[in-house]
DNA sequence: TCTTGAGTCCGTAGCCACTACGGGGTGTAG
DNA sequence: CTACACCCCGTAGTGGCTACGGACTCAAGA
């Protein structure tokens, strides 16, 4: 079997290279050991801490709240609670984030279909653009 | 009438100072003339260039597309077509957003719902995410 | 055996869109 | 005259990567 080098565990996790020696400079990832020839060497924990990682960026967690995530997932610590409080201002965050951009969305709609008949003296979206915003 | 200094403009149009300063830099808004002390100042069409600036980033439009939108803005351009375009392809960017952020609102709900039964051998949020660590 | 190409090492710099900092000059009100 | 707000400038920091350059190492083919 072959050792699991950072490229391997770089494309096993989906995770850019270079981003998994980022995370361990920034210490979000252990130090792995070290093979004679410098190499780093993980192992199938590092696999799965880094999916878990991974997963957590792709839900919109930024590092410290994983960092945090991270911790609260160690053995002994068992604070589902914690886990759920994180969770839901994180879910507070996208919901908020959602219908801001939903407003948006349709302000735009808006304005573009305004559009439709061509013969509008002043573009409809640049107007919209020129005046203060609802 | 006092003159319009850096900080009356972004007091005006709710831009940072510094962020005005910035926006000079890199070219996207005009560098005013200055008073015989060095201080900048603007004009009524800085304001109103500045706040159309301000809400098309409200809008989430990136400063490229920003620099477009103004020269678009233009007299003379009346090229309301590419305009229609530019907000067409950005609302479907805001668009493909929300569908994103509604997918993981739905995942993180999901496992937060199932913390209630609060006697739930593993914590359904760290569960998703790929969990048990070591 | 030699060579080629892929993989890895490291530090540093760049990206976006700001924001902050430090150290100075200036303008104004009490 | 003294506070104190305002302005000047260049530079560095933010988050979360991503890219670059030059050196080393390793495995496979001619």
């Amino acid at each position: 079997m072959a050792a699991i080098t950072i490229g391997k565990l770089a494309s096993e996790t989906g995770v850019h290279l270079e981003t998994v020696r980022y995370y361990e400079r920034i210490g979000l990832i252990p130090a792995p050991r070290r093979a004679r020839n410098g190499y780093r060497h993980y192992r199938i924990e590092d696999v799965r801490r880094l999916s878990f990682v991974r997963r957590a960026r792709d839900l919109g967690f930024d590092i410290e709240e994983i960092r945090t995530l991270l911790a609260l997932a160690e053995p002994g610590q068992s604070s589902c609670d914690e886990v759920r409080k994180l969770a839901i201002a994180h879910l507070g965050d996208i919901q908020s984030k959602i219908s801001d951009l939903q407003r948006l969305a349709s302000l735009l709609t808006t304005s573009i279909e305004q559009c439709r008949g061509s013969e509008v003296p002043i573009c409809p979206v640049l107007d919209m653009l020129g005046a203060p915003l609802a």
